[in-house]
DNA sequence: CTCACGTACAACCATTTGGTTGTACGTTAT
DNA sequence: ATAACGTACAACCAAATGGTTGTACGTGAG
């Protein structure tokens, strides 16, 4: 497992998409078998048109995908869709606790150099 | 522990806010050591207000602390906000395996209502 | 005391977002 | 073949976002 960095914007694409409570239903409610945006449209109180927008957010930041079959088009979460927004959390996290710095110096520098954290943000 | 349910509003404010990379950036710093608003400031090419903005967004989601400490204002990450986004994608994934669904149907139906699935939405 | 600093907040602006309706087009059912 | 269905997409709109500048005010330093 690779498991590649994730760059700013696919994090921002990822949180903004479950930063709205009808697209994380949508996902809840596609894992359970996959569902035509029709099909999916009438559970909400919106038309069509504003439910394919959210599918179409979702699907951008990576979180569902569309299968076409026949006339119907089927939405499907992505089963590794929550380990990336869970990796996107872990990495804030690691810096939380300045672990990823610590290991990148022990990696980088001699063994015992317990110095305190002066970690350079982005400048 | 207590681990209380969140609320829709609290989990799109949470998301929302980590949907920033200047956010998340701000998120970081201020781990190791508060910072007062306009330190942080400096470090961005943005206003002195607009990071102003991006805290008061971190503090609404619960990310963040300010602190008043003479003429400054000090912000801190609050430990447990990983946590609270953790828990988040938890309650997301779970119902992706339909455990929360199942669990809470045990327990507060009687034994043996074995329904089919109709999780009704957002209405 | 006075002034610079750090903050708060309002007003304003451009862009994005979340929603609408309407139209067009391919596919399935009758 | 024709009608109904599911989708795609454009145009439009109101509200929220992310940024700006300007003003006011408390606090700390000289």
């Amino acid at each position: 497992m690779v498991v590649r960095e994730l760059s700013d914007e696919t994090v921002d694409r990822l949180f903004h998409a479950l930063a709205d409570t009808t697209r994380r239903d949508i996902l809840r409610r596609c894992v359970r078998g996959e569902l035509s945006v029709s099909r999916l449209a009438e559970a909400y109180p919106m038309s069509f048109a504003a439910v394919q927008k959210h599918v179409a957010v979702l699907e951008r930041a990576g979180l569902v995908t569309k299968q076409r079959s026949g006339r119907e088009q089927l939405v499907r979460t992505d089963p590794d869709a929550v380990g990336r927004a869970r990796q996107a959390l872990d990495e804030l996290e690691s810096a939380w606790r300045g672990r990823v710095d610590r290991m990148a110096r022990l990696l980088a520098e001699d063994p015992g150099t317990e110095e305190n954290d002066t970690t350079e943000g982005p400048e």
